[in-house]
DNA sequence: TGCACGATGAAC
DNA sequence: TTCATCGTGCAC
C-alpha cells in the first residue's frame, strides 16, 4: 500500500541518504478524479551549489530558486525545450540541492512509458506549472512502501553530466538492482 | 538584445 | 551519432 506520506523532516536530511530511501516509496498524484500512482526505481542526487553538475551550482537564480529554498517541494524544469524533468528538494533552505526522479515502475492508471526523467512527466503530465508545488499536498505527494520489500540499490555515475568533471565521476545515481523499468544500465 | 547549450529521447 | 526544439544564463 502506499498511504503513508513522507512527512517534511524526510526531506530534511543529508541527499545521498535521501536519495537512496526514495527508491520503492510511491508517487501518487489526485487529478480529476484519478489516482496515479508510479513506483520509484531509479533516482539521481544533487548535492548542492558546490556540485558542479548541478543547476544551483550557478547560483541563485530565477530558474533554481526552487532548489534554495526549504525542503519538500517540487522543482521541475524544461530541458532541450521538449521535455521535463522532475526533482525533490532536500536539506535545509539554502542547501540548493536535489534529488532528480528519473524512473517509476507504473502501478496505477499510468499508460505511457515512465522509463526515464523526460518520460515521466510527460506520462503524469508534470510541466512547469507544476514548479514550487508543495509535496506534502494532498493532491501530489510521495508515500511510504508498506511494507518495505527488500531490494538491492546499484549505484552509478549520473547520465548526462560529463561537463562536471570530478563530480561526473562520483556515484549518485542509484536504482533498485533488476528493476525492468530503469532507463539506463 | 543575442546566443550557446543542456540533469533527453528517438531515429538513423 | 544526429537531430528536434526552446528557456535560461551570461556575454556583449
Amino acid at each position: 500500500m502506499y498511504k503513508q506520506k513522507l512527512s517534511r523532516a524526510f526531506y530534511d536530511r543529508d541527499t545521498q541518504l535521501v536519495a537512496q530511501e526514495l527508491l520503492g516509496n510511491y508517487l501518487v498524484i489526485h487529478t480529476t478524479g484519478e489516482r496515479r500512482v508510479g513506483r520509484i526505481v531509479e533516482v539521481e542526487a544533487y548535492l548542492g551549489s558546490h556540485d558542479l553538475a548541478a543547476h544551483s551550482a550557478k547560483g541563485l537564480t530565477e530558474r533554481t530558486k526552487i532548489m534554495f529554498g526549504p525542503p519538500g517541494y517540487a522543482y521541475v524544469y524544461m530541458i532541450y525545450g521538449m521535455y521535463h524533468c522532475l526533482n525533490v528538494v532536500t536539506e535545509k533552505q539554502g542547501h540548493a540541492s536535489a534529488i532528480l526522479i528519473r524512473a517509476l515502475e507504473p502501478i496505477e492508471n499510468i499508460s505511457h512509458r515512465t522509463q526515464g526523467p523526460g518520460l515521466l512527466c510527460k506520462a503524469l503530465g508534470i510541466d512547469k506549472r507544476w514548479n514550487g508545488l508543495d509535496l506534502l499536498s494532498d493532491h501530489f505527494y510521495l508515500a511510504k512502501s508498506l511494507p518495505a520489500e527488500p531490494f538491492s540499490i546499484v549505484k552509478r555515475p549520473r547520465i548526462g553530466v560529463d561537463y562536471a568533471g570530478e563530480w561526473a565521476k562520483k556515484l549518485l545515481r542509484f536504482y533498485i538492482k533488476d528493476n525492468p523499468f530503469v532507463s539506463k544500465k
